[in-house]
DNA sequence: ATCATTGCAAACACTTTGCATACGC
DNA sequence: GCGTATGCAAAGTGTTTGCAATGAT
């Protein structure tokens, strides 16, 4: 949860990847930001503070972290993908209403090891869709 | 299931969808191969058949038969997207190996209508990542 | 000096859209 | 005949790639 500097160079060191300042950068952006951003989002941001800061960095550097397995690329019906540096296990719910996506906790879900019917278990997602809590109580007329 | 012409035409008029003769054929198409087919695999097949088929068709249909749920479209973490004609609840294992999706039975999934902390759930994925069966006894050679 | 990382621009792939034609009630 | 469905071509969008410049050890 609470991820320092150390604890992020850690990690990137763990799996083979060098710590650079535009890693550390995006590392940073994801466990700051948990609202699972998108690669453009990501980039949005940090090109104001580093004005060099290119697109295809973040790219790269998120796929990079993904398939070392120090990020979370999820599965969403969306067609730009979201990151998340939470590697603890836990399920999503996206608003049709609002478009949120949130955290939610899931109950026996499988961890990585784990076999389920004979298959090798890496990674496993869980995504609800519907309307959230907030758009049925208010009826939000604000959203939509 | 076993979903004859009669089945799916009433399925499609009981959303208003006009049951004409290039829906029909992407239903059928859904219904015979369970394989979770992308809307390029669909167009590529029936576009043997009838030779007029139109991608654009293919495309515009899939999304209007997955708005009004008388198909999925499955939250993956591929570029494409995938769909199924199996409303019942189960989820879906991807091998990242052989790249195989297939389903999988979960237990304790949630339903259309239920409530998850307050939100309104509707539509309820499992999406599980790793090593199928196949792949992992027998080292599996041929496939990578 | 060497090898990895960065970043620009161009390429790519999947999907959507504009619009003209053809079809069904 | 009129509204909807179809299909072609073009546009759009998110992501990847080729390659030169830069940076680190």
């Amino acid at each position: 949860m609470g991820m320092n500097l150390q604890a992020i160079c850690d990690a990137l060191d763990r799996v083979g990847i060098r710590p650079t300042q535009q890693r550390i950068e995006i590392m940073k952006y994801l466990v700051k930001h948990r609202v699972h951003p998108t690669a453009e989002m990501i980039y949005a941001e940090l090109k104001q503070t580093i004005p060099t800061f290119s697109k295809t960095t973040v790219y790269n550097t998120l796929k990079l972290l993904a398939e070392k397995g120090v990020v979370l690329a999820l599965a969403t019906d969306e067609d730009q993908v979201r990151y998340e540096a939470n590697l603890t296990p836990h399920g999503h719910f996206k608003c049709v209403r609002c478009d949120d996506l949130f955290d939610l906790t899931i109950a026996d879900m499988a961890s990585p090891g784990d076999e389920i019917e004979g298959n090798l278990v890496l990674e496993y997602q869980v995504l609800v869709k519907g309307v959230c809590r907030r758009c049925r109580t208010a009826e939000n007329p604000v959203l939509d």
